[in-house]
DNA sequence: CGGAAGATCCTCT
DNA sequence: GAGGATCTTCCGG
């Protein structure tokens, strides 16, 4: 292990937290998908040992009109009426890929934005620039950074490539959810408070 | 079966 | 701040 690789695991904050497994993670998950948004920002993800701290989020709940999930299932969305624990990759605007993580079922969390952490130069070869800031400053600029695509849909968080490393609590801001018209009034959008790595400002 | 909308990002003005 | 890229999904006819 070289300079930069330790540098970067004692900065993944997961030296000696375990990450969440099995009857853990479900109940992690279990939750509305409000909490789990909240209790999301702090936590540590690895995507094959690259990603970081998760920095924003936004919840969509059963019965939210914004949410994929609000028709029933589909062939595209039925990750979703899966396992809490689950991952839920879909397509954006026809061009990037979006990561969730299933909470109950029918409710999910989209991951916003992380500050990053491990694996910088992967991050930094996949998006083209070594703009730190703006690496995972967004959904779809994320899952390029840790190479997410739909091979990695409808799977468990606890299984490979996936890890996730829980956090204690941090400083939440929150605010209306960003690129939808439908249920666009509802706050469930949340980020760690100043953080220099949000897709847009949060107050 | 057509068409519009979409949980985005980048470039240009 | 506006507009284009790009394509899947879902709904209406």
């Amino acid at each position: 292990m070289n300079d930069l690789t330790q540098f970067e695991s004692d900065r993944a904050g997961a030296i000696g937290v375990p990450s969440l497994t099995g009857e853990h993670l479900r109940q992690f998950f279990e939750r509305n998908a409000l909490d789990v948004a909240r209790d999301l920002l702090g936590c540590h993800l690895l995507v094959a040992d690259v990603g970081g701290r998760i920095v924003e989020t936004e919840a969509y709940l059963p019965d939210d009109e914004a949410s994929h999930s609000f028709r029933g299932p589909s062939a595209r969305n039925v990750a979703m009426f899966g396992l809490p624990g689950n991952v839920y990759v879909y397509r954006s605007y026809g061009v990037h890929w979006c990561l969730n993580f299933v909470c109950q079922p029918a409710s999910a969390v989209l991951i916003r934005a992380l500050e990053p952490a491990t694996g910088l130069q992967a991050m930094i070869g996949r998006r083209g620039t070594d703009v730190v800031t703006q690496l995972c400053s967004g959904p779809g600029k994320l899952c390029q950074a840790l190479g997410i695509d739909l091979t990695l849909n409808d799977r468990l968080l606890d299984r490979p490539p996936f890890s996730l490393t829980p956090s204690d609590p941090v400083q939440i801001v929150s605010g209306k959810r960003i690129g939808i018209t439908k249920n666009a009034e509802a706050p469930w959008r949340f980020g760690i408070a100043g953080s220099r790595y949000l897709s847009k400002p949060l107050r």
